[in-house]
DNA sequence: TTGAAAGCGCTAACAC
DNA sequence: GTGTTAGCGCTTTCAA
């Protein structure tokens, strides 16, 4: 029903070898013949079986990019980044979205490897490594981008997670404050690396300061405006009496303003609120919070990069770490100092 | 290197055609000798060959989904809505992001005719049929989801966009605005079918009201925040006087609400300001901006529930729209009337 | 400059 | 219940 490469050469009065070359620039194939075999080919609207050519070649020209959930937008742009320099390097790139399913996560690589990609770019849930261990197995090139996991002894372009939590508890010490909060995300996100090291390095900064982050200011609250806001609320009720906090995400951070507002505090004032992902409305200048940016674009560019330099076997191991940056706007821009004697005899950068 | 079925037939001692048949569940093969050809199977780590298997069969059982801007929230989330159906079909979802590049739409759908896909789902950026008429061209089925140009007469499963400019529009006249405006996207999105015909909707309902959309009143800004603000900033100091207004979407809300009230006016008391897309942040009090939400998510399920109608023959074309839902906040809900002359003379719904 | 022949890995007819 | 044979559509020797 479709034409192939036979149909092609029946009609042209040459071999399936002629039409193949007639394809390829630059190809042994005289000038007239070829002529002849692309306007049979294009009158009979001939395009090729990718599956019959990857067969016989061997090659897929294939990378995978499987990641937790594409509906969140700094994977989605990551994804987006990839794929432009995959396709710059003449590759394909095929997405799938694990939804942080570990099951699933398996299944997908499996997937991946019967299609016989040549290399993948990875975020995993972290919940198994089932994934990690098939591409070693079948010898696939890999990278991992944005974090991993403790176990995790791979390549990866991640970002700087400890850069993240010293940089935010530096400026919540900047500004003043002396008793630091942590809004985390909820109880499953929670145990993922990234939220564990950006808490555990703006804990030890702060504890570098001889400043403890009380029990009562930890909670997990979760990633959405609603979640923020109803466990803060909560939390307010209780002991909570942070004087700066740092939330999983800008989401919860908008969450936990309202809710802290609500309470009779003053944001940037009374309670500094640093929020993670720098959204577009962050800046909003009802909202304006101050933010850490993290280099999502660069990570996806150098990661699919990296990847090609595994692939060809120039290099054997890549691991990068990205510092994000901090925005400041005026969730932490008016605190006032309530003890400056503390810092005379203890302050330290 | 990597192991055959013929590898594994050499080891059992049994044919190529065992093997496969020991891989599927009900087949003809004696229990024995399937358990034997399993384990060989395991040891050797095999992993069919996806290229191998489509070539052989014909059928690939792949479906493309080929997206404007996989980065747009809405449009991701309809990609991972689409990916569920599709897999509960036993299909597998490839999708691609044209970035709106007519030129890339077309390569895209090449590559996905070439791979042999089975049915395409598709919403692609207007500006050319060309990749429409290669699916035609092939027999391949497609659908096209959330919007279409007016030129396209295969299926879809599409917002409903009269309905959205009609509730946006008739919202405005039931709290009291007379003088309405339509702050669209910017001039080369302006021009995509779902905001003329939002906009088109929102003016004739206006009109059927005898109330006209003054040309000072409408503006081009675009889909940021920023682009909102400067250009409603600039709109003010010329001669823009609406006292409602619909916006391209919700970002740009926001700017325009900010342009707003820095210029003194009061959001939802003499301006009443009305958004696209429901975003979450829109319904932190602090914004609190009253927006259409468009059922991305039934448009997705419903499309890729649909091409598999087209697939199998059940039906030759599918037209469905899917009503959108106004959520009402207080950008529009403290709106003073002005002129209750008017109602009684011209008010009709 | 061209063609003949072989085969990538798998599955489907058909025969036993 | 199992094996033989052929072939999906293409590319790649190798020979002419």
């Amino acid at each position: 029903m479709r034409a192939t490469i036979k149909d092609i050469a029946g009609v042209a009065g040459v071999s399936d070898t002629t039409v193949s070359l007639a394809f390829r620039e630059n190809s042994r194939i005289g000038k007239k013949t070829r002529e002849k075999v692309l306007k049979i080919a294009s009158q009979l609207g001939y395009i090729p079986n990718t599956a019959a050519q990857k067969l016989r070649q061997g090659k897929t020209k294939i990378i995978a990019f499987v990641i937790n959930d594409i509906t969140n937008p700094f994977y989605s742009l990551m994804a987006k980044e990839a794929e432009n320099i995959i396709e710059g390097f003449g590759y394909e790139m095929f997405s799938a979205d694990s939804n942080w399913d570990p099951g699933r996560e398996e299944q997908i690589i499996k997937k991946m490897i019967q299609m016989r990609v040549e290399g993948v770019v990875f975020c995993l849930s972290e919940k198994s490594i089932k994934g990690i261990d098939l591409l070693n197995k079948y010898f696939i090139p890999s990278i991992s981008v944005d974090s991993y996991s403790e176990a995790y002894n791979g390549s990866y372009v991640a970002n700087n997670f400890e850069e993240c939590g010293k940089i935010v508890s530096q400026h919540l010490l900047d500004i003043g404050c002396r008793n630091p909060g942590i809004i985390g995300a909820d109880e499953t996100m929670s145990e993922f690396s990234a939220f564990k090291r950006i808490f555990a390095a703006f804990e030890k900064n702060f504890e570098k300061n001889n400043i403890e982050v009380k029990t009562q200011n930890k909670i997990n609250a979760g990633l959405k405006i609603e979640t923020g806001r109803k466990v803060f609320e909560k939390a307010l009720k209780n002991n909570f009496d942070a004087d700066g906090v740092i939330c999983a995400n800008d989401l919860c951070a908008m969450g936990v303003m309202e809710a802290a507002e609500k309470h009779g505090l003053q944001i940037g004032k009374d309670l500094a609120v640093v929020g993670i992902d720098n959204l577009e409305v962050s800046e909003l200048p009802k909202i304006s919070l101050t933010s850490v940016k993290q280099p999502y674009k660069e990570i996806a560019r150098k990661a699919a990069t990296a990847l090609f330099a595994l692939i060809n076997q120039e290099d054997s191991k890549i691991q990068i770490e990205l510092s994000p940056e901090l925005v400041i706007r005026k969730s932490t821009s008016t605190f006032k100092k309530k003890d400056f004697s503390y810092d005379k005899k203890h302050y330290t950068t």
